[in-house]
DNA sequence: CTGTTCACG
DNA sequence: ACGTACGTGAACAGC
């Protein structure tokens, strides 16, 4: 029988978890990241290979053979952090609890230990896989051996065949040796050839085969190139043997020996239990165990309301089997408080008028799972809901907003409450999904009411200690009603409009979808990248610019460079942009229409991780306007009364603003307190010359460059932007920080306070924690940085427009007008009102929303109105 | 269920 | 050298 032999390089992967995942750490305070990592990795790996025989390989101590040809092998590298080193005895009770074989060798490295191994299970005829985040073992693969090195985080992993290496690198595994010979190792400081890197090592290997081979035909070669080559002979040479894995190891253990048969079960509970591995601890022992974990709860299911179970503060759970809050049924509804919990099905909560009452009056103060969705829910059983004090998914957002906030039992969590199921514990996902029958059903409300009643004060001390309360709630509970009564109300689409629209859509795009067939020669589905890809680059031989990880890239900005080399490409296009207008737009709208005529949205407050708002089922914060095709989508958008009209309000430039007010750049401060167009006065300033002589042009290249310092500039992003070089893009963005020093003062803050501290802040206090901010790798630090640089900019901007809507709330309140909020999208308000509030809107929207936030520079809104959105421009 | 594409700010 | 502009949601194809 071929054996499938599992071959792990420990102390690669160790080092890739540590850095991959934030420091968590046990309840003694021992750090846990990297073996957690691992654990979950291996988990994965087990799962999907089932191997017959696994070792895992160590580095034994600090020198190996290689370091007799360079003494600086892997000099320069920075000691283990400590944090790291007390992980590893765990990591090998761990791999002792798997019931895994480890193995390490004096002299040698892991490497060195999985090569001569791996070389004799092909002799064998057996299969192989390497795991390791390190990629010169990609070397080691064959025909029946498959390197598996981890991506960014730990269980992706990224699998080397000898194919894949090809494609990827154009080089057969041996060549590797040889590439690492010519470009070096940074990390393990092998020197290489300096001025080489994977691009000129590629080609010149691709032509010559080897580093020897390149010294043999080192005559054709000219120039820089052929100089530096000759000077670093000896170096290339050293470098490669260096990179060279041996795989004649005097190891003492053989392939036969590495059976694995699974974990010693006992010892691994042990070990996860000492390590605080509680998700991987649940899996273990199934939901039967983990209910009975639970401490008791007793809880009254009741048939009439009676004033003494109604106290002056209490924890509300109103009960929904789903999230769409504006339809789903509700399955009851449970009140808790310190001495007691009740469970009201919903017959007898409709019918009680004292329930009623007492929801209703704002001085009896309610604790809610998410308030938003239970005064929705109640709303449409014709409850008011007043006095919510706490919103347990808000307020924890607000300490730590990547977490994903869905499920009461995952929240409490975080906080130490684990009394509590999961929705999926008990309703079940999938096709399996159902409500459970009641007793069931009855102690889950109880028990999250339970929860939100315990775990207030927690969370509201985290929200203090971290000086958010005010954030929390001043602003987003208070907008959580707003929010609310928006949805509530909805928004009145003219589904004639859209459906007439549609007719002629479909007509357009068959016409078109005949023209590409035509022109293909065949019939395809055009909405098939796969498909496409093949017509467009193969049949019509059309030049490839860019792929993605499953073929031909066909995407927008592809095909545009196509454009007049044949004409398919404009109709593809054009089929492309209409067939989204009908499908998106024309046909998802149009299922989203209730029965009122209305769409009602929901507005995600709890989501983004920048304190943004996202809308869904539908989106109606994506309605076209860019095209004017897609733009006509908007004449479907109509108010709700009679003769009402359809206002829009938005803010002009905010970010710019916000940057200006931020970093206090003279010369952005200047700029808008002046009221000049701000493209222009950055280009007046990039490119030193008089507003009178900035060309088109020289504004267009200013705006990208806007764009770029607002999302944290790359050259690479703003040369993509522009269709320009990196090199010009890089000359720009320096211009552009030399004429606006507070900008890049503030950049440079911006990253040095998420190093130091771990996070960015906006001007109300919002935090986003940015745990790569110092990763060792390269692309996640580098995106960590812009977000850094980005998400105080975004983040301001959404917290001042969540101000104004509470001001813009009240105020239509305070003058008792008839004027509704109907949506927000991000910059912008759109209102419905009658016709005879539009003088009055007209002053008191820009006011309340220039004034929300005071900031050093002028904000400024644009108002409209029209019959329908589409005419607020 | 994931990847690609495309709509918005 | 690395391979990206920041933040979202929905439809569709193809496993």
């Amino acid at each position: 029988m071929t054996k499938k032999v599992l071959l792990l390089d420990g102390n690669s992967l160790a080092y890739r978890a540590f850095f991959a995942l934030p420091l968590l750490a046990n309840e003694q305070g021992i750090h846990t990241n990297a073996v957690y990592g691992f654990t979950m990795m291996l988990q994965r790996i087990l799962d999907e290979e089932q191997p017959t025989h696994m070792l895992v390989a160590f580095d034994a101590g600090k020198t190996t053979f290689r370091h007799e040809t360079f003494s600086e092998y892997k000099g320069g590298r920075q000691k283990t952090p400590p944090e790291l080193s007390e992980q590893f005895p765990y990591l090998r009770k761990l791999i002792e609890a798997y019931q895994i074989k480890s193995y390490e060798l004096p002299n040698y490295e892991a490497d060195d230990i999985i090569g001569t191994l791996s070389r004799e299970a092909e002799e064998a005829g057996d299969e192989v896989i390497i795991i390791s985040g390190d990629k010169d073992l990609t070397q080691l693969a064959s025909g029946s051996t498959v390197v598996y090195i981890t991506k960014k985080g730990i269980t992706d992993i990224e699998k080397y065949t000898v194919d894949h290496i090809q494609e990827k690198y154009g080089l057969t595994p041996q060549q590797i040796i040889d590439m690492k010979g010519l470009m070096g190792d940074a990390s393990d400081n092998i020197p290489g050839v300096p001025g080489v890197g994977e691009k000129t090592a590629v080609k010149l290997l691709a032509k010559h085969g080897t580093v020897e081979g390149v010294y043999r035909d080192i005559e054709q070669l000219k120039g820089k190139l052929k100089e530096k080559l000759e000077q670093n002979e000896e170096l290339a040479l050293v470098s490669k043997q260096l990179a060279t894995i041996e795989r004649q190891a005097p190891i003492e253990v053989k392939v036969e020996d590495l059976t694995y048969s699974g974990p010693d079960m006992d010892q691994l509970q042990r070990i996860w239990q000492e390590l605080s591995f509680k998700s991987l601890l649940e899996k273990l022992d199934a939901p039967e165990q983990q209910q009975e974990q639970q401490k008791e709860l007793t809880f009254q299911v009741v048939e009439e309301v009676v004033p003494e179970m109604l106290s002056g503060a209490m924890a509300v759970q109103l009960e929904m089997a789903g999230e769409q809050y504006h339809t789903e049924p509700v399955l009851g509804l449970a009140l808790a408080d310190a001495n007691s919990v009740y469970v009201i099905p919903p017959d007898v909560m409709q019918a009680s008028d004292i329930l009623k009452t007492w929801l209703e009056d704002g001085a009896n103060k309610k604790y809610l799972a998410d308030s938003k969705a239970a005064s929705a829910a109640f709303h449409r059983s014709g409850i008011d809901l007043e006095g919510a004090e706490f919103d347990l998914m808000l307020g924890a957002y607000i300490v730590n907003p990547s977490l994903t906030y869905t499920d009461v039992a995952n929240i409490v969590r975080e906080y130490g409450y684990t009394d509590v199921s999961t929705n999926e514990q008990v309703y079940g996902k999938g096709a399996k999904k159902a409500v459970p029958f009641d007793e069931l059903l009855h102690e889950h409300i109880a028990r999250k009411a339970k929860a939100v009643w315990e775990v207030r004060a927690i969370v509201e001390s985290r929200l203090q200690d971290n000086e958010q309360f005010g954030l929390y709630h001043d602003l987003e509970l208070p907008l959580a009603v707003i929010l609310g009564q928006m949805e509530s109300l909805g928004v009145r689409v003219d589904r004639r409009q859209l459906e007439e629209m549609g007719q002629e859509l479909t007509a357009k795009l068959k016409d078109i979808e005949a023209g590409i067939h035509e022109a293909a020669g065949e019939a395809f589905n055009i909405n098939s990248p796969k498909q496409l890809g093949v017509i467009l680059f193969e049949k019509l031989g059309l030049p490839a610019i860019k792929k993605t990880k499953t073929g031909y890239s066909t995407a927008a900005d592809v095909l545009e460079k196509l454009e007049g080399k044949h004409p398919i490409i404009s109709q593809i296009l054009l089929y492309r942009q209409l067939g989204k207008l009908l499908s998106t737009y024309i046909e998802g709208l149009l299922k989203e229409i209730h029965e009122d005529g209305k769409i009602h949205t929901r507005f995600q407050q709890a989501l983004t991780q920048t304190g943004r708002l996202s809308s869904i089922n539908p989106n109606l914060q994506n309605i076209p306007v860019r095209l004017e095709e897609g733009r006509k989508i908007r004449k479907a958008f109509v108010p709700s009364e009679p003769g009402w009209v359809m206002v829009a309000a938005d803010y002009s430039q905010i970010e710019l603003r916000v940057l200006a007010h931020i970093s206090g750049d003279e010369g952005l401060v200047e700029a808008f307190r002046t009221g000049q167009d701000i493209h222009t006065a950055t280009a007046m300033d990039v490119f030193h010359v008089p507003a009178d002589e900035v060309t088109a042009n020289m504004r267009r290249v200013a705006k990208a460059v806007n764009f770029g310092i607002v999302y944290g500039i790359s050259e690479y992003g703003l040369s993509e932007g522009l269709k320009i070089s990196r090199k010009e893009a890089g000359e720009f963005i320096d211009r552009y920080l030399a004429s606006f020093p507070g900008v890049q003062r503030y950049m440079e803050e911006s990253v040095k306070q998420a190093k130091k501290d771990g996070f960015v802040t906006t001007l109300m206090n919002r935090r986003r924690y940015l745990p790569d901010i110092n990763s060792s790798n390269f692309n996640m630090r580098s995106f960590a940085e812009r977000t850094a640089m980005n998400t105080p900019i975004q983040g301001s901007a959404a917290d001042i427009i969540k101000k104004a809507m509470i001001d813009m709330a009240d105020a239509l309140e305070q003058e008792g007008m008839k004027t509704r909020m109907l949506l927000q999208v991000h910059d912008e308000l759109i209102f419905e009102a009658p016709p005879e509030e539009l003088e009055k809107l007209k002053i008191l929207v820009p006011k309340m929303m220039e004034s929300a936030v005071p900031l050093n520079v002028p904000l400024k809104v644009d108002f409209a109105h029209g019959d329908t959105w589409y005419d607020t421009k």
